[in-house]
DNA sequence: GTTCATGCAGTTTTT
DNA sequence: CTGCATGAAC
């Protein structure tokens, strides 16, 4: 994985402890020293960072520069937009610290100790703080599957599910609870403006959400977005918000542009003269209005303080050339909004960016093999290498494609490794014990075993809810027949683990024991699952507790999944696949882009509205501003309509995507591959049969 | 009450 | 292709 280019690993240390500073260009320089001169105090701050520009540079930087000045680590609040940035974000400024702290003892342990998403350390505020507001800090958190199952067990409740009428899915209702939530908008605007078609549900739903809410506060659980809401909530109490304030001199936040009202009302609540505040971001590279994030933010950022917030614009790109660049200043240049800049580089190369012709989605996955095995060959590692697309399933083709070949890939986006059902089944067994209210957990476990389905789960789980101790209420319920010799064994496994008798994580293995045989009987494939219910054991081991593992797991899961292998080791060569979301901060010598066709950028399920398409146009410049050296975006002409049998030929003609429309063809060289198919023009009726490798496969039968 | 077969509908991006 | 609701058989 590659990340931005990191100049602090390249110097050696230098007599002059302040020599760090030297590395930065002006505007850089001014970003880091911003409101640092004596006498002088940090207002708020904004930086415009162009893709590229050094941006997490810059911000190691400033929080190393703060911490050089005298600030408390621990009083550094630092909201980064994954804990992957997080991280490499602490790791550079303790770097610096490290540099400067010759002599100075205060500054050679320098740990940032709040460094995380908003969502994770609103989790560890609210353990803080849950006395204080009324909620058990025991409580355990939903990722988006559990509560989708909650809201989906309320909805049955409420009797909901047979009104006759067709309710919106689990899903849908959750992304529209989601939707008002982040937004800070009353329910009519949201289904008015994202789910006009769910408009005739609008009661049903407000009665819905109220008995989600109530379902969540009586089984001590919080999803994603109470996460927000509480802390929210709890800045909105003017003690509670001078308390959280004052434990914070500074707060900086990354990737501004993609946080949404809740958020940017978190930091406001903290800091409300935004005095210490600095947020650095790009409006171009706005991409996730989805999930209820606003250009806005970052748009009012300056006018909301008086005096305004200062503006440092970073324009300087280091990391691609200027071909690239050019390219991608086109592509963004017909937006309608924004801090206007312009990105320059001093990377000259003679080389424009391709713009490719291919067939159908088989010779894209051909064409994306043959050029990246060259690129390797020329010595470009498989690595620094990455292929991106729009949606998960745009990559499917050129997936079989590699395994065929045995190129080895890993995938970042899409399905997700905590999504399998028996990796779900193990950490509801663990969040079921640590939090025996958690109702969509124990609804999980129980029905695990044989003779027990929904209407028994629910019996037992409500003799639970009714008392203290759980595992009385456990022992005294009846259960069926069927169901009596699981049910013992699962006694003896809830006792044990109750009690405390093993500490964490070897009950990870008692429960994979318990668990082993129900593995069995559930699933034909069970012992490719066992994998990976070992290499979720691996992943408890390195957490100190069961309560950190089920937060932190939650909150950031394994994002990659290559095939059934797993991932592979640290030390081998893979290639990248990502969508455009997942992309976001990184970087790869050479990008390749799929299906760069109307329909897929922008996607057809975005251009309901202006902004929705203005947003795709922003994808389309974050994945080609990910490029340093070679950028290639492959247009396939036609596209098969899937789920038709054997050779159908029934396809769809795409049109290359509106964002690079005619005029900017100058702007890249125009290629058709394969060169000598496009010359014949032959059109043909069903996907080119594939080549089979005898000949090379007789000389091996005798090597 | 549980489990299994059948049919129908939906289908982006993620903390 | 998958998830979800429904109804029949255990």
């Amino acid at each position: 994985m590659q990340t931005e280019a990191d100049p602090v690993l390249d110097t050696p240390s230098e007599a002059d402890p302040r020599a760090y500073l030297a590395r930065l260009n002006p505007e850089q320089r001014a970003a880091v020293e911003h409101g640092m001169a004596s006498g002088e105090t940090a207002g708020p701050l904004l930086v415009i960072a162009g893709a590229g520009s050094g941006k997490t540079n810059v911000l190691a930087h400033r929080v190393a520069h703060l911490v050089a000045e005298g600030a408390d680590p621990a009083s550094i609040l630092l909201l980064t937009f994954s804990r992957r940035a997080a991280e490499e974000m602490a790791r550079r400024a303790e770097r610096i610290v490290r540099q400067v702290a010759v002599g100075r003892p205060r500054l050679a342990g320098a740990k940032l100790a709040w460094a995380g998403t908003f969502h994770s350390i609103g989790a560890r505020l609210l353990r803080d703080y849950a006395p204080r507001i009324g909620l058990n800090p025991a409580f355990t958190i939903h990722d988006r599957e559990d509560a989708a199952d909650l809201l989906n067990l309320v909805r049955h409740e409420l009797g909901l599910a047979d009104t006759g009428k067709r309710f919106p899915r689990k899903h849908t209702c959750l992304a529209i609870y989601s939707a008002a939530v982040n937004t800070l908008a009353p329910l009519g605007d949201v289904l008015q403006k994202r789910y006009p078609w769910c408009l005739d549900f609008e009661d049903d739903l407000k009665r819905l959400f109220r008995a989600y809410v109530e379902a969540k506060q009586v089984q001590h659980v919080l999803d994603y977005d109470d996460l927000l809401l509480y802390w929210a909530q709890m800045a909105q109490v003017p003690a509670l918000a001078r308390e959280i304030g004052a434990r914070f001199d500074h707060i900086l936040v990354d990737e501004y542009q993609d946080t949404n009202a809740l958020q940017a009302s978190i930091v406001r609540a903290l800091k409300p003269d935004g005095q210490g505040v600095t947020v650095v971001g790009d409006d171009a590279q706005s991409i996730y209005a989805f999930r209820g994030a606003t250009v806005r933010n970052i748009l009012d950022f300056p006018k909301q303080f008086t005096p305004p917030a200062r503006i440092v614009t970073l324009e300087r790109n280091y990391r691609s050339t200027q071909p690239i660049l050019a390219a991608a200043n086109g592509v963004i240049g017909g937006a309608t909004e924004g801090y206007g800049k312009s990105l320059w580089s001093e990377r000259e190369s003679a080389e424009r960016p391709q713009l490719v012709s291919v067939r159908d989605e088989t010779d894209q996955a051909a064409f994306v093999v043959a050029e990246v095995l060259a690129r390797r060959e020329a010595g470009i590692a498989l690595k620094a290498q990455a292929v991106l697309f729009r949606t998960s399933h745009h990559s499917a083709t050129l997936e079989i494609e590699l395994t065929r070949r045995n190129i080895p890939f890993v995938k970042f986006g899409g399905l997700k490794f905590l999504e399998a059902a028996h990796v779900k089944d193990m950490l509801a067994v663990l969040r079921w014990i640590e939090n025996p209210r958690d109702r969509v957990a124990g609804f999980r476990v129980l029905q695990l075993m044989p003779g027990i389905g929904p209407k028994t789960a629910a019996l037992v789980l409500d003799q639970v809810a009714a008392v203290q101790d759980v595992v009385m209420a456990l022992r005294e319920s009846r259960v069926p027949a069927a169901a009596a010799l699981a049910w013992q064994d699962f006694l003896g496994l809830v006792e044990a683990l109750h009690q405390r008798e093993l500490p964490w994580p070897s009950e990870f293995g008692t429960i994979e024991a318990w668990y082993a045989p129900h593995l069995e009987r559930l699933y034909d494939d069970a012992a490719v699952r066992q994998g990976d219910i070992t290499q979720l054991a691996q992943i408890a081991r390195t957490y100190p507790s069961r309560q950190r593992f089920l937060t932190e797991l939650t909150l950031d899961p394994p994002d990659a999944t290559s095939d059934e292998a797993g991932v592979p080791l640290r030390d081998e060569d893979y290639l990248i696949l990502s969508t455009i979301h997942s992309a976001k901060g990184q970087e790869w010598a050479a990008v390749t882009l799929l299906n760069a066709v109307d329909g897929c950028i922008p996607s057809d399920m975005a251009t309901g509205s202006p902004q929705e398409i203005e947003e795709e146009r922003r994808l389309l410049y974050v994945a080609m501003t990910r490029a340093k050296d070679h950028l290639q975006i492959v247009v396939p002409q036609r596209f098969y309509v899937t789920q038709q049998t054997g050779y159908g030929d029934r396809h769809v003609y795409a049109g290359r995507t509106r964002f690079i429309p005619a005029g900017m063809a100058n702007l890249f060289e125009t290629r058709v591959w394969p060169e000598a198919v496009a010359a014949q023009a032959a059109p043909r009726s069903a996907p080119p049969p594939e080549v089979v490798e005898v000949l090379s496969k007789m000389k091996a039968m005798w090597s």
